[in-house]
DNA sequence: GCGAATATAATAGTATTACTATCAACATAT
DNA sequence: ATATGTTGATAGTAATACTATTATATTCGC
């Protein structure tokens, strides 16, 4: 990864924490190590009060950053996808043949994070892991249309109309671009875990990636040829 | 759906409840009520404790029947993917095409659940929506490796196994059923989400459903006629 | 019809979670 | 020197996720 990218900001929506954790060492302690925690002992067990712990500092302290556990979960995920969606702009700009840049665009979405590019302090190896357990728990929840609202899904969302668009310049007359674009995404992070946990019911493993998988895919539905 | 299916008692995983609910008036209540309450509030929200309260039983008296809400979670995604499985050999046995065989499979799985077929005392309709929402979270679990080997996904597993085997049938060059199989059950779900919360991020509405678009890419993907 | 076994209900109790509130300590900025 | 903001420490509350015990009601075998 570039080093241009270490003094990047990703912009968040405000509204996913009480305080800016970019603002301060604690915040960005509390994110980093957040990351770590929920990937090693999953969403469903980490707490805030374990958190303060293991940065030593206060549970109360870590509210001042963000409301619940559930909003951090959010802010992570929009964090990652924002940062997908950098990598995805900057390796498919200047692409002018449509087919190609598709294809450039699979296969940053698709592919496996491999190592930290210290893009921050965040480990974007250890944060696609914890996408992978965790990301769909951000928004199978009751109160989504109203999160939806409040904008914290927006990133993900552009980078779904940014696939459907290529699909669409690729082949026109192709009527399902936008579910076509979804299920990449969502299913790139399933054959991920499906690989990890269920390999019977992948083909995904070492030698085969989702990134083949869903190339071959998109090429076999647009009918292009896998050279394009 | 047939009477038949009054009749019929979908096998279970005992490991899956302390007493089988289907042995008792209680256990069948706190099977039918946990459907419509979880829909109602999320799974988040969902306590045994509430759910005493709507059955007017006492929290303590769900706890003889299952072990915790996650168990309860795991019944009754086994009991939809059972109920599921049943509906898709019966209504694909006999069909000697493959092509058609294989059509008709993903048409059961990706067909929207419109009305409750009364098989006992679950309401399929309301199973359904709880499915597309709750599901994940059965599976996104640090346990799922031992719940896996326990067996708790058995079913689930079976209906891509059926599907994987009908793509062979029908392209045995294909390199990926698997994958094509685990997205397309996956991915309907994730579809049907997306027309209610998210309907800018897929192209399914009232009027093209999950199932026309997974039909078109089963179609496009192994290279057959529509008529097929 | 009676006693034994079983199922359910009622109550109580515990550890943990998910917070909120208050106040003190410290650094910094003006 | 004083005001402001950040963090830490402590305490407290309501709810959750259970476990344990005992009482009551129902059913079954004989």
């Amino acid at each position: 990864m570039d080093i241009l990218m270490k003094s990047v900001k990703l912009e968040m929506n405000g509204k996913l924490y009480v305080k800016d954790p970019e603002s301060s060492d604690l915040g960005k302690k509390i994110v980093e190590q957040s990351i770590l925690l929920i990937d090693e002992i999953g969403f469903e067990c980490f707490t805030f009060k374990k958190l303060g712990v293991r940065i030593q500092s206060n549970e109360s302290s870590i509210y001042r950053y963000f409301e619940n556990k559930h909003k951090l979960l959010l802010y992570l995920a929009s964090w990652y996808w924002g940062w997908m969606e950098y990598r995805m702009v900057f390796a498919t700009n200047g692409i002018s043949n449509p087919e190609k840049k598709l294809k450039k665009a699979i296969e940053v979405l698709t592919q496996n994070v491999e190592e930290d590019s210290s893009f921050s302090h965040v480990n974007e190896v250890v944060l696609n892991r914890l996408i992978i357990n965790e990301y769909s728990k951000s928004y199978l929840v009751k109160e989504v249309d109203q999160e939806n609202k409040d904008g914290y899904f927006t990133i993900s969302k552009r980078i779904v109309s940014r696939i459907s668009k290529m699909i669409q310049e690729v082949d026109g007359s192709y009527p399902y671009p936008l579910s076509l674009a979804s299920t990449i995404l969502e299913g790139t992070l399933h054959q991920y875990f499906l690989a990890e946990h269920f390999p019977k019911l992948t083909d995904c493993n070492q030698k085969i990636t989702p990134t083949q998988f869903f190339t071959d895919l998109i090429f076999r539905t647009l009918n292009l040829k896998p050279n394009g």
